[in-house]
DNA sequence: AAGCTGAAATTTACACTGGAAACATAAAAG
DNA sequence: CTTTTATGTTTCCAGTGTAAATTTCAGCTT
């Protein structure tokens, strides 16, 4: 029973926060509105500040639950896998469905201006997210050399790469004569 | 005379681009407004409506400019270097430097829906910058087996680091510690 | 069961946005 | 000198987010 028939709504938050996402997509992130959002769902344009309190409090729900989906497409492609140079390019391959999936909402999460950046439980999924990228920088060793802020180094260069690359072929960037069949686990480094 | 003492103003297109990259870095890309740039030099705010016809049209013509920029900032720092070594090292250091110089700048010539991606004179420009980089790519040499593909391969593999780099830096998502006086060329892939 | 309390939603009002249309000005072209 | 064209202004409008006052109603206390 999504539907209203009574004053209240029942759960307005995530309803609206789904709703945005779906319209993010659509309309592109220049062209959200929270009252497009509220009269698809049919309630007042002012009803989501009880729950966001205002616009950046949505951007950042909405981001917050993206890094939580981008975690989740990570790992979901990761579970049949048996050897580690399946898993770590599965997670990968993951990272960029999960941009090539949610184009919009992929520019919003790395946008400089517009959601809570020190939020909490937004800086816990942003860590997750930064967690299994770790892992998949720790077993591709491309720095064999000093063990400790090589670490950091290779994760680094990974998210870079990584992130680069989604957002350039979200963007369409990229020259198609220079894609075909191209994925991101065709451009990694050697690894030994 | 940069002031106005008759009814027209003199140079408002060009006067118009540099306020709007102003005052871009200044609020951020979702707080830039027409009426705002307008009213700083002292015009009305449909003025702009002769010169570039509308907002997406300033937006071309800003991010036409950035290209253009970064162009010459990966040029300017190449000169004076004598080595091959040094030169593609100083092309990726000037990108990084004009991303971290106009971060909204930046955040504009990567997102999705603002400006005209067919323009024609901005995908010169576009192509400009991509000819750099493809010639860093090409010496770097990472990928030394078959010649052709190879070239594209390693282009977009160039392009993706140092963007995604460039981009994760501005928008502050790497931990301090992982960042202790790290740069871009340190985390290029051994190339021999 | 009646009344209170506070959360959740609406209504109203406001400042701000980009853009369309009609008009004003001045420079250039004839 | 007259006409044309480019450049700015004025006015108006639909759409935006948000603040404030008000209404509704579920859950708790008595």
């Amino acid at each position: 029973m999504n539907r209203r028939q009574n004053y209240h709504y029942g759960n307005l938050q995530a309803t609206f926060l789904d709703q945005a996402c779906k319209i993010l997509e659509q309309d592109g992130l220049s062209n959200i509105s929270v009252r497009k959002i509220s009269e698809t769902i049919g309630v007042s344009h002012t009803a989501f500040k009880n729950h966001f309190n205002n616009m950046t409090g949505l951007y950042t729900a909405m981001v917050t639950k993206g890094y939580a989906d981008l975690a989740k497409m990570m790992k979901s492609k990761t579970t049949d896998k048996s050897n580690r140079n399946d898993r770590r390019s599965a997670a990968l391959l993951g990272y960029v469905e999960f941009a090539s999936t949610y184009p919009a909402l992929y520019e919003l999460m790395f946008s400089r201006d517009r959601f809570a950046n020190n939020d909490p439980s937004l800086m816990k999924e942003v860590g997750a997210c930064f967690e299994i990228l770790s892992d998949v920088a720790r077993e591709l060793n491309w720095y064999k050399g000093l063990p400790d802020e090589v670490n950091g180094k290779s994760q680094v260069a990974l998210w870079s790469l990584v992130h680069g690359y989604a957002q350039l072929v979200t963007a369409k960037r990229f020259k198609k004569e220079n894609m075909k069949g191209l994925s991101i686990t065709d451009i990694l480094p050697k690894t030994d």
